[in-house]
DNA sequence: CGGCGTCTTTGCAACGATGTAAATCCTACC
DNA sequence: GGTAGGATTTACATCGTTGCAAAGACGCCG
């Protein structure tokens, strides 16, 4: 209950000393080694209490070779998506006794890369990445010696678990909720050209998927391409398609970032939204029911992902050898103003 | 160049081995140390090289009580300012080599607390600390025995280093600004009441300033309480003094989210922005400049922020028995539509 | 009361690096 | 050619904990 000033640090040494029992049997107490006397236990707990004994984990690491530390590798905090994918991940993390490392890969193929075989690595038991550069061809560079977990569709194939978020059925959804109030100019904002798993790619192919369905005919001048899914970007877009003169009636941004910055861009140029233009997101982001008007969103489930990766990685680095599993998260709609009939 | 695939790990001996000298050479040479002849430095690096050794992290860990990690402790990462920060942060702390473990407190006192004591602090050569609950009487609890750079200016006098943003001034400016654009009922949202040290306490200090320098009577009806300081809130305070009937022309968001939620009460009452009311926030997030309007708004000196903290705890961490130093970042007002006269 | 099979507890050797201090090697200088 | 003094290199202990395997204790049975 109460700690004693021990002058430096404890070790297990001291403890076992006050406790009158050998150091391996204070290691037992600590560890819940079941075959201990109930007397013997209360009396290294009292030791331990007694001098403010804390277990040194840099020893601990060096000799069982975890951490405790699990990395989370994203393109970029700042981009609220990711923020609050890290706030679940944190949260799931937490909950099952580990911390938490973060590292930003930025939109730099090589750093993610990098930190795939990082020095970092050590310091964390397993790793859950979220790829925005790499590609199939890369696979190979995710064979690593540690437990990983891959979210989204940009990679398949390898020793490793994935969890994914529903793009190609989650736009479709968001397209057909536009189709359903009567939009029949859709335009897409933050295509890449050439890119054909990663989740651009697969929510431009929901995106024609429900403008086929709806017998609705696919016009590549509404696809508007753009690198970085940054609010900026999507204001690009959109600028281009109104200088452009193509006529449209509705934006899928392909994130909510980019709708954001497509509201910004509309709103800059007196378009009524969603009178004359109808907008939506992708990824539910906190602030999209903030926006003016607020935004309609597709929900990836975010909480699930976070939950499902950092459970499937904490099966990994316990030694689970279970065939590798891919796991596809929930979407729902929100519909806001932004999309209003 | 090319690493052979050696099955286990390798170690230091297996180096020393293959380069024909003793250990302790083979860390002399990875550490630097200068006294190495040239030809035993290559001869060891190339064995280095070889094998594709890398220093076991751990081991260095429990030999020199260092990990190379800091501590970043944030309210929460889905608040865009410390979302931004943190980015902030992990840039700094990467460019000095040195990776960082973010832990979320919640708007919990209690979090706050265990936050410095953890476990977790032994996985961390140190700790930056953005306290929102602890006060000026807990400043006992922040007598830690590792370094810590405190941000904000809720408490003070003890043994670590302190980095805040000019809350005052800020506030001043703000308000000054709004002053100058001819607004006279001006409120503020997110005030909390009885708190003399936090942020809020300060920044509506500054408010005040600045009405009494422009002989504006301060009308406590003007102030809005509320705790959290997020988007919701701030919507709570504004329907609340729409309601109320108290004449207002003006709106300071004691944060950014705080702004935005006003923005959108004011949107969804269908009052013009900044015709009827402008609002002017605090922060600068990347989000203020694509909202509709566009929202004004102090930047606190974020990037100088986070790499003074970094800075400060990385001359710690190197044994820096310096007195403690307390760093006041500058900041801009950024003017935006929200605001426009 | 001896023997045997569990329970408990223990000693010792790692884990992989670095600090210390001493050994060895050189080089310049007398 | 010998030697002082700095430059290099090395042996060994040590950081604090846990795996291993064996020693001690204890309870039960015949």
């Amino acid at each position: 209950m109460s700690e004693t000033t021990g002058k430096a640090t404890v070790t297990m040494t001291d403890v076992a000393r006050l406790a009158g029992v050998s150091v391996k049997t204070v290691s037992n107490v600590v560890n819940d080694y079941p075959h201990i006397r109930p007397a013997t236990r209360e009396k290294v707990q009292k030791a331990i209490d007694e001098l403010g004994y804390r277990m040194n984990l840099a020893a601990r690491n060096l000799r069982q070779g975890k951490t405790g530390i699990i990395g989370l590798a994203v393109p970029e905090l700042s981009l609220p998506y990711f923020a609050e994918l890290a706030d679940s991940v944190m949260r799931a993390a937490e909950s099952r006794g580990m911390v938490v490392l973060i590292e930003q890969t930025g939109a730099s193929r090589q750093h993610e890369l990098d930190v795939l075989t990082s020095e970092r690595r050590q310091l964390t038991d397993g790793l859950i990445f979220s790829p925005l550069e790499l590609g199939p061809d890369d696979a190979d560079e995710l064979k690593v010696p540690y437990p990983l977990v891959v979210l989204g569709e940009r990679i398949f194939g390898g020793d490793w678990d994935h969890v994914t978020m529903n793009n190609v059925d989650g736009a479709r959804a968001a397209t057909q909720h536009l189709i359903d109030r009567g939009r029949r100019r859709i335009a897409v904002a933050g295509a890449h050209a050439g890119e054909t798993m990663g989740s651009a790619a697969l929510r431009v192919l929901g995106y024609q998927a429900a403008l086929a369905a709806n017998g609705i005919p696919f016009d590549p001048d509404l696809v508007l391409e753009g690198g970085l899914w940054h609010r900026s970007t999507g204001a690009d877009c959109v600028y281009r398609l109104l200088d452009s003169g193509t006529s449209f009636d509705a934006v899928f941004g392909l994130n909510d970032a980019l709708a954001m910055g497509a509201l910004h861009a509309l709103h800059a140029r007196r378009v009524d939204v969603p009178g004359e233009v109808a907008v939506v997101g992708f990824d539910d982001t906190e602030d999209a029911a903030y926006s003016a008007p607020t935004l309609s969103s597709i929900a990836p489930g975010r909480e699930q992902i976070a939950d499902t990766a950092v459970d499937l990685l904490a099966q990994r680095i316990a030694g689970s050898t279970e065939p590798y599993r891919r796991v596809v998260a929930d979407f729902t709609l929100a519909e806001r103003e932004s999309t209003a009939g």
